[in-house]
DNA sequence: AGCATATTCAAGTAATATATTAAATAGTTG
DNA sequence: CAACTATTTAATATATTACTTGAATATGCT
C-alpha cells in the first residue's frame, strides 16, 4: 500500500545515510563546521589523498550536504546547511550514549579529563556577560576569522607557548577549540596551568556553541594585547566560582 | 598528530552512519518510533522477507540503534534510544531543505495538501487545552497503546468509515498519524470531509510531537463514545479560527 | 607559450553490503 | 515427541564502496 511512493521517500533519506557511512566523510564535515577548507587543506588535515579527498567531497556533495565554490585554483567546500552539523551532532550524541566501545575509547583517552572541571556553555555564557573571564579560542587563525564565540581571542594552539606573557597571570581563562573530542583546549589548559594561571575548558566546542544559538562573531580582531589585568585584586586570581 | 585516536573515534560514528546508510533500516526504524514490533510485523509491513528483515534488525541493533527482548516465539524489537528517532528526524530535515528530488517528490505526492491547511503542534495544543477540538489518532490500535498525545482517541484509519457514527457532526477534528509523510491521516480527513464534519490534520506524526516534549500518554482507553457533542451552538460547528 | 599547482576523472582491485534461498534453532502446541 | 511458528544463520550471487594509481583538466604565473 503506497509502497512505491514510500520506497522513493526512503531512497532519499537513505543518500544522506549513505553520505554518513564513512568515517572520514564524517570527519570531513565536522572540519568544515568550522570553517570552509580547500580540497588540499582537508586532505592533508585528515590524512587522505587528494584524489580520495575529492572522491569524498563528490559524495558529499552529491547528498546536498555540502557546497564549492571556486576561486583561482582553489576550490572551497563548505557546509550546504547547518542541519549538516546538527546531523553530526545527533550522531555522536546516540555514539555517546549507545556505543560501549566508544565509551570506552573515551574513557582511555580523556579519562582524566574530569578533573579539568570543563565549563558548560550557559556557564561560560554567564561568565562572559560578566566579563569574568578571558575566552580563549585556540583553534588555527583561519577558523576563528569564519566565525567564533562573540568576545573570544584568538590564540592558536601552536603560538600559545610563545605569545604566554600577553597573557595577565590575574585573570581566569576559559579556552575552546573543535569540539569535545578535540585535544587543543586541554593542551592549552595544561600550558596555562604549567605556567601558574588559572583556566579550563568549555566542554563543547565553536561548532557547538553556535548550534546552540550563543553569540558569535566573525573576522579577524582581538588581539590578545587588549586583555586587561583584573579590576577586582590585582595580582591575585579571584576566587573561583562553586561548580557541581 | 593524534590520528590514531581521530580514526577510531570517527569510525565508531561511521557506524551509527552505516546503519543510516539503507533505506529500509531507515524505515524500519521510524516504524519502531511508533511502537515496538516483532520482526515479521516489520518484514510484512514495509514489505520485506523475513530474514532481509532480521538481517537489518541485526545490523541496527550493531550499531546500537535497537535493542530485542524475547517473548515466547516472538522477539520485539525497540529503538534503543529517543535519540535514533532524532537521527531519522534531522536526516528528514537535512532531506527536505537540500534535495531537488526529495522535493519534487512531495510535490508531486502531496502538493495538494497545502489546501487542507495542516494544524501546527503549538496549536493543537492550545486548542486541546481549550477543549476546541477532537484529536483522532488513526494509527493501528497497537501504535496507539504504546503511545499517544495526550486525550486523543483511537480511530484507526481502517475502522473510521464505520464509526463515523459515534463522532458528533458539531466537533472539529485533528487526526494525526505517524508523520509528516504519512498518508493516513490525509484520508481520514478526506473521510471526515466527505461527511460533512469539520476535519484538519496534525502536521506532523506522534514520534515528533513526543520529541517535542509535548504531553504524552499511553494504554488503551477513550472510546470515541465518550466525545460529547459541542456544548457551545448545538447543531452547528464553531466558528473555524484564523489561521495564516 | 611553457610550467606549476589544485582538482577532478577514469580504471582497476579489494573489501563490503544487499537480497535470495535454504537450512538451522528455539519455543509452543497438541 | 511431533508438528508448527518465529526467528536466526549460512551460503551465495550481485552490486556497491573505498582506495590507489595515473592521466586529464583548469587556472595562474613568468
Amino acid at each position: 500500500m503506497q509502497r512505491d511512493l514510500k520506497d522513493r521517500l526512503y531512497e532519499q533519506f537513505a543518500r544522506i545515510g549513505k553520505a554518513l557511512a564513512n568515517p572520514h566523510r564524517i570527519e570531513i564535515l565536522e572540519l568544515l563546521a568550522q570553517s570552509d577548507r580547500t580540497v588540499e587543506s582537508l586532505a592533508s588535515e585528515i590524512g587522505l589523498s587528494l584524489a580520495n579527498a575529492s572522491q569524498h567531497l563528490k559524495t558529499l556533495r552529491q547528498a546536498a550536504l555540502v557546497e564549492s565554490r571556486k576561486d583561482g585554483l582553489h576550490v572551497h567546500y563548505r557546509l550546504a546547511d547547518p542541519g549538516v552539523f546538527d546531523l553530526c551532532a545527533v550522531i555522536r550524541a546516540v555514539a555517546e550514549r549507545r556505543l560501549a566501545d566508544f565509551e570506552r575509547l573515551v574513557q582511555q583517552h580523556f579519562g582524566e579529563r574530569s578533573d579539568l572541571q570543563p565549563v558548560a556553555m550557559r556557564d561560560l555564557l554567564d561568565r562572559a556577560k560578566a566579563d569574568d573571564v578571558v575566552i580563549l579560542d585556540v583553534r588555527p587563525a583561519r577558523e576563528f576569522e569564519a566565525g567564533h564565540i562573540a568576545g573570544a581571542i584568538s590564540m592558536p594552539i601552536d603560538d600559545l607557548q610563545a605569545r604566554l606573557r600577553l597573557l595577565p597571570t590575574d585573570r581566569e581563562y576559559v579556552a575552546y577549540c573543535r569540539g569535545p573530542y578535540c585535544v587543543y583546549a586541554d593542551r592549552a589548559v595544561e600550558l596555562l596551568h604549567r605556567s601558574r594561571r588559572h583556566a579550563r575548558r568549555l566542554f563543547e566546542g565553536f561548532p557547538e556553541w553556535r548550534a546552540a544559538g550563543f553569540p558569535v562573531a566573525r573576522g579577524p580582531e582581538a588581539s590578545a594585547s587588549k586583555i586587561t589585568r583584573s579590576s577586582r585584586r590585582a595580582g591575585s586570581p579571584r576566587q573561583r566560582r562553586a561548580r557541581t
